[in-house]
DNA sequence: ATGCCTCACTCGTCTGACAAGTTTGATCCC
DNA sequence: GGGATCAAACTTGTCAGACGAGTGAGGCAT
């Protein structure tokens, strides 16, 4: 282990550090939401100063590999997935993006319910309950939850009749449902049954304001189910 | 010049002198080829150490903006000139396409407002604030006050702190303000002196809640504004 | 058992210093 | 004058030590 750094390759110490721990990430050594060696050690290991390891850690954060943490230290983020998912998916990566999300969502999605409530067709509230039953339903994987999920919010951007809600909503796709890796397995995975019939029931206190046409409502119980959302994942 | 850094975003200085250079590439100040300000420079200006310099420009070098040479300095490279939302610039063509993005921005900007008064630095309610005076002052011509017009909004939702909000108004553009020709003249160039005073002061009711704070004000504020702006549109 | 609090650990920033590479300009020689 | 030479100034690269700020674990009192 910890063979000394090349020092001579002109370009730089950092580089070369960046380049000795991209490798192990890529390479699956440090694993996704695991936490990178401490700056003590990787000056121990590598013989260079603090400054060269920050600076490398530094250009790791600026390519999205890692996401740091004051005073907890820096952690590994999933690995770009190189079969070309889709470019929004490197939109949300770090933790702080999966909360601005959902603040962002909170802002889309509570008034498109609103408007959803006092515009909506018997058609399209067919479609939400539709999509709400999909939700409810024990049938299907936790992949095809994600994706019930996805289509239930989407149902009812639609129900709003303002295309740009639902094209916004369309553009986003499941992924704006998905979490990053870091911490996911510990928050999402531990969903207990409790978890469950509580989310649930947020989203049927959604589909019913909207059935009694109640915009107050209905932006209210969105909100409420967002704001939840992102607090079951602000604090684990 | 030089306005110092601001030391509350809680993303780190050197995260703020990023976007700071970031900035100033994209917008052209710093053109390709051009030699970025030497460390000692932006250390003066910025008046932060040297540590956060060169943090901040491994960065940009990481980000693949610029190209260092030891002794030389660091140069700007080719722009990639990339936009994070994707959504289309989807055009505003009947009288309805414009009611049903102000009920759009109804629900994206007043929560934007909302969180900004929360959440908001010093700096950016001095950006605000700079825009308002901007819109207020009698300076200009008809194509300038939509310029400004949305710049307030803009600065608004950059006050946010949540890159979504700020994004997605960037992607609109100055285009999201304008307003179908087909009535035009008779709603907006009739605006009397109560129009303009009516909407000026709209404006200051945001811009006072994002000031004292209150997020329920500012986003009762912006809801009232567009809300409004919809009605002047909706039955002339 | 619970809650609070201290303390060790980690990252964030600052300061000062020296090494290594580049540029500039004065100097010297022709 | 023109060209080569070299020293000094400037710029980035690296090192070392220090303190502040946020986090988390373990101990302590209740």
């Amino acid at each position: 282990m910890s063979v000394p750094l090349d020092r001579n390759t002109g370009r730089g110490l950092a580089y070369e550090l960046v380049e000795r721990l991209k490798a192990r990430i890529l390479a699956g050594e440090i694993r996704p939401g695991e936490k990178l060696p401490t700056e003590s050690s990787l000056i121990e290991e590598f013989g260079v100063s603090r400054t060269v390891v920050r600076e490398a850690v530094s250009q790791l954060q600026a390519a999205g590999l890692v996401e740091t943490f004051q005073g907890r230290g820096s952690f590994v983020l999933a690995v770009p997935a190189s079969t070309a998912f889709t470019v929004e998916a490197t939109q949300i990566r770090t933790h702080r993006d999966v909360l601005d999300m959902l603040d962002f969502r909170i802002g889309v999605e509570s008034e498109a319910a609103g408007l959803a409530a006092e515009r909506r067709t018997e058609l399209q509230l067919k479609a939400v309950e539709r999509a709400l039953v999909d939700l409810t339903s024990p049938g299907g994987q936790p992949g095809n939850a994600v994706e019930a999920d996805f289509r239930f919010h989407l149902k009812v951007a639609l129900a709003s009749g303002n295309r740009f809600y639902s094209d916004l909503l369309a553009s986003f796709g499941p992924m704006m449902i998905m979490l990053p890796r870091t911490r996911l397995e510990h928050t999402y995975t531990v969903s207990d049954a409790t978890h469950l019939t509580r989310v649930t029931l947020e989203h049927e206190n959604v589909y019913r304001a909207i059935a009694d046409r109640d915009g107050a409502a209905a932006r209210a119980a969105m909100r409420l189910h967002l704001a939840n959302s992102r607090a079951r994942l602000q604090a684990p």
